[in-house]
DNA sequence: CTGTAAGCGAGACGGTACGTCGCGTCTTGAC
DNA sequence: GTCAAGACGCGACGTACCGTCTCGCTTACAG
């Protein structure tokens, strides 16, 4: 009843030699993305992927072994869609525009539903947790670390502050996305500015 | 393999009429709370809490029909443990304070491995999402926002900024749990210097 | 969505001291004649017959320890409905007349699922064969036996074709019962007139 | 205590490709026929089967979607040791020799228990029902038909007899198997003469 | 030009877990 | 002691995924 049964398409794929078939890459994110879309992270296996893809499960393993690295390949592969980093002169509305992008990028294709499935990956194995930390994290905060290094080059935090507001801004974003929040942006303005204000010893 | 035989308790346990028997809710609890330490959120299973309980699947299920409420009765029950909530005068030393305390709690009992496991269930299912928001989220910050409500009365922070405020220690905290970086809490005191500080359009 | 909760009657039956309380006893024949007959040997359970009978699954089985005893006295309960022995001076006729009304009797109550469910059960658990062979058997086949002797006393078969000719009923009537053929009497006169009949050493 | 544990095979066995593994197929039916001749009806699982064959539900379930199916495997299988349709000129003869071999064939085999599961198991599913009706019932009573058909066409009995001889005898041999009573052989002779002979209105 | 190595779809395999159902036993509290 | 009620331990059900495997095929490239 779940399994819709997806008329296969035509088309039959094959091996084109000792390498990689793009084609047959694509078709199993594409369909990686559509599922992850359509069921979230229950519901997401392997097995319906290889289904919808018409591939074949080997396939599928040699090129990502755990789900983390196919929700990983997902992320990255809507990565076209999303763009670039704001440099206004200003910290907190250089936050606000690249996270209100960055969540319509969340909410508007499956990287969202991919990343919640990373990290609940990464709750149960180790090698998630891993990949999460040293392969997706440093890269896809890249972003935001260039931003607050800017404003620390302009002395408008410290640079002593940069890590701490980083972790601020991750959990932060991370919260909304795991508590499927996204779509309340209200706060975003006032939120972005406590992170790149002032702490309260520094205050007075 | 997976199955540690358990040399079972030669009691046997039975129902005691028509109602709730304790000692198989606390069997259930301990059996469980040993398994998500153990094993985590993969490996958490059931089955096995069922088998080293040495109850029925039907038991279980009776009290807690989906993970998320066994992951929330784990933490619950563990509150025990847990403590007081400081009230020094100064936001920053309350919240460094109580964040130090929660923690070592998530750290020394398997209330983090629940709450990484119910939180991680709630990427997945809709009634996961919801108890995590509607049951776990309110009665588990009530003691921060109480925190910052008392600082607000004092004038140490506004009052429209308090739900801003308990959003950032929650993602915050969040964000180390589900990183496995808990152990480190040298950057707790200026982090929590950063979410009682002041927003930067209110700096001067 | 098959067990259909079915409003459970106002009336409250309840203990009547320390002896049998017939209207307990009824409400679980008729809820267990109910159920076989909905939903034959699958899905007939003690549960469900408690469920139905409003009544408790301890009563039930402190009358009836086993399935074997249930199908009994769910077949005897409705030996009202059954009727005479015929006894026209003619065996075949006899048999023809006899066996008719016993379809009759099986296929418009339960009786019929009821036995069928008994010679199930007897394939599992010696305790239910036991019944079947020494508790069901002598006394439901008396009426042809009584036939059988009768035509034997007017010289019509020999005495000790008694036995043979007995099996050869029984073993046909619950192959038709057993295969779900009750609704054909077509061949019951030649079949009827074949056991009555000589055997072919003594023909000629 | 009911699972033997039963020292596996140190051989793994796995997939050979897309298609049947006839050793796994041996597997499973040798453990079915060994599970219903050991434990009967009741007690015979597919769980169990799968424990003892070393083998995944799933590859069971893949080939015997029911266990009507499964038994009628393993009555099949079990064909080999079963032999010849006598021919000795007299119908009488033949029956008794033919099931004479039957009945050995029941009783020493785990062919008898499966009979007896897919009789049972007819009493509760239609799928099982019409698996006996249709499958199993014409091809196994095949042989005494033809033993019929030959003994018409020298006359011996009627063409128009057939059909109702061989209910008696089919349902006579059930008789015997379902009540557990194939060891007396002693009536053997006698009931084969009255079957193969003439109806009573057909004596003189 | 030919062999070989890898990619590919397919799907069977041994497992583990799921959530539900039925078993037969038990205890309670009312009668 | 009987009654309704229902919790209890147990174990089977049939399904879904897991990650591994083997097959039969295709193609590219090295000798």
């Amino acid at each position: 009843m779940t399994t819709k049964p997806k008329p296969l398409p035509a088309k039959k794929r094959t091996s084109i030699g000792s390498r990689r078939n793009p084609e047959a890459e694509a078709a199993v994110l594409a369909a990686a993305r559509e599922l992850i879309n359509e069921r979230g992270y229950a519901g997401f296996s392997v097995d319906e992927v290889a289904r919808r893809a018409g591939a074949g499960k080997t396939t599928i393993y040699r090129w990502y072994p755990t789900k983390a690295d196919l929700f990983i390949a997902i992320y990255t592969a809507e990565r076209t869609t999303f763009v670039a980093i704001p440099d206004t002169g200003s910290l907190v509305e250089d936050l606000v525009g690249y996270t209100t992008s960055l969540w319509r990028f969340w909410r508007s294709n499956s990287a969202g539903a991919a990343l919640r499935g990373l990290i609940a990956e990464a709750q149960g194995t180790k090698e998630a947790l891993a990949a999460l930390r040293e392969r997706f994290l440093p890269e896809r905060t890249a972003d935001v670390r260039q931003m607050l290094s800017t404003a620390a080059s302009r002395d408008e935090i410290g640079v002593e502050e940069i890590n701490g507001k980083l972790s601020l801004w991750v959990g932060y974003s991370w919260f909304r996305l795991l508590t499927d929040e996204l779509h309340d942006e209200s706060p975003l303005v006032s939120i972005m500015a406590q992170i790149a204000g002032t702490p309260s010893d520094r205050a007075s």
